[in-house]
DNA sequence: CGTTTCTCTAGAACAAGTTTCACTATCGGA
DNA sequence: TCCGATAGTGAAACTTGTTCTAGAGAAACG
C-alpha cells in the first residue's frame, strides 16, 4: 500500500491529456501486454510492477504515469480482454429460446475462456474486487461492459427494465464472486455451472410475458 | 506479497497446537480486538501488522505464528464479528411470512449493522475476496457461517434440498459482491437493498409451495 | 528440580508497491 | 526553427507485508 491520503501528483491533475500520440498509444498498449502475459504466469502476484515494466521497455516511473497502481493495471487489462471477449461473443450469440438460457450458456462460454487462462482470470478478478475507490471510474467501465455483454445475450426488444437491470446485476455479482470461489479453489467448475444457472433463472422472473 | 511458493515453517507443520493454553487464548483475542480497533479507524490499509503487533503486546513474529498472512488475520476477525452477528440475529428471528422476506430482512439488518462501522466492514470483505487459496479454510468457514445465517432467517422445516442450497450460495455470492460495490462507492445503499430483494426472488421459486 | 522442547521477544533483513528526484528527450506552438 | 512545457528515464528512497535469527521464558515431563 502506502498511499498518503489525498494523492497528490506533482503538477497535473489527473490521466494523461485524453489524446495519446502514437507512441504512447504503443507505449500503453506494450505495457497491457507484459500485464497480461506475466499475470497469464503467475496471476495477480507474478505481475510485479518492476518487471511489467522492464519487459514494456519503459521505466518505472513512465508505468505509474500510465497507470497509477497496480490495481489500476490489472483492471485495465481487464477491460482490454473483456473488449475482445465481448467480440467474440456477440460473433456467436447463442441459439436459445429463453433468455435465461441465452445469458447462461454466453456466461459459460466465457467461463470456459477463462478456463484456458486461469492465471490470467485470477489477476484481474481479484484485481477487480480487491480495488478500492480510487478505482472506481475504471470499475464502473468493466461493470458496464459485463452489463452489456449480459443485455446482449438477453436479446431484448426494447430497453430493459428496471426490474431486469436489478437482475442484470445480481448477476454480475453471482458472476463475479462464483470466479473468486472457483479461483480460490472453494467451488468446483460444475459448482459455478450450477450457480449461474440458478441466478440466470431470475431473468425469466423478470419478464413473465404470457404468449 | 513475498511468499516462496511452499510455505515452510521451520520446525511446525501447521498452526498451534488446538488447544491453547489460557495466556495463548488471551493473546488471540488481544489480536483480533486490536485488528478490529484498527480496522473500524481506516479500514483495510489502516490494519498494519507491526501496529496490530504493538497494540496488542506481542512481538511481530508471534503474531505471524497466530495468524500467517494479514488476510487470515482479517478473515478471523470477520469469523468472530459473524459469531456475534449470528447471536444478535438469531435472537430477533424476523416476523414475515415468506421465506423470501424473511431473508432479505436479516440481510438488510446485517447490512445495517456494517454500515455502522463501514471501515470495519471494509477491512473484512476485501480480505474475504482477496484471500487467495492459502486461505480456503478459513474462508470456508466465513462461508458456512453466513449459510447458517441465511438458513436460519429461511426457518425450514426440513433439510434444504440441493435447490435450495443453490438459491443460497447465489445469494451469498450477491451478499458479498453487493458489499463491495457499496464500499467502493460504486453502489448506494438503496441499490444493495434492491439487489438483495431482487436475489431473494430466488427462494421462492426454489419452494413453489401451493396450499 | 533439571532438562528438553516449545513459545515469545526484539530487532534486523528482505521483497515488492509506490514515490521522488535530477536529468534528458519529445512535442506543440510562436 | 527555436523554446517552454510536458513526458520519459534511471536510480535511489520510502513504506509495509513477510521472513529470519539469536536469545529469554514458559511448559511438559522425567
Amino acid at each position: 500500500m502506502y498511499r498518503t491520503e489525498v494523492r497528490q501528483m506533482t503538477a497535473e491533475a489527473k490521466p494523461a491529456s485524453l489524446q495519446l500520440t502514437e507512441r504512447q498509444e504503443a507505449r500503453r498498449r506494450r505495457i497491457l501486454h507484459a500485464s497480461a502475459r506475466l499475470a497469464s504466469r503467475g496471476g495477480f502476484d507474478a505481475v510485479q510492477m518492476r518487471e511489467v515494466a522492464e519487459n514494456s521497455g519503459v521505466a518505472l516511473g513512465t508505468l505509474y504515469r500510465y497507470f497509477p497502481s497496480k490495481v489500476h493495471l490489472l483492471v485495465a487489462t481487464m477491460q482490454d480482454q473483456l473488449q475482445h471477449m465481448h467480440e467474440t461473443l456477440r460473433k456467436q450469440p447463442p441459439a436459445d429460446e429463453q433468455p435465461a438460457a441465452r445469458v447462461a450458456h454466453t456466461l459459460m462460454r466465457a467461463f470456459r475462456a477463462l478456463q484456458r487462462e486461469p492465471h490470467l482470470a485470477d489477476a484481474m478478478v481479484r484485481a477487480l474486487t480487491f480495488a478500492d475507490r480510487s478505482v472506481s471510474p475504471e470499475v464502473d467501465t468493466v461493470s458496464r461492459l459485463t452489463t452489456a455483454i449480459i443485455l446482449d445475450a438477453m436479446g431484448l426488444d426494447g430497453p430493459p427494465t428496471p426490474e431486469q437491470l436489478s437482475a442484470v446485476r445480481v448477476i454480475e455479482h453471482t458472476w463475479h464472486s462464483a470466479l473468486i470461489t472457483w479461483l480460490s479453489g472453494r467451488a468446483s467448475i460444475a459448482q459455478v455451472k450450477i450457480d449461474i444457472e440458478t441466478v440466470c433463472r431470475l431473468i425469466d422472473l423478470t419478464a413473465p410475458r404470457r404468449p
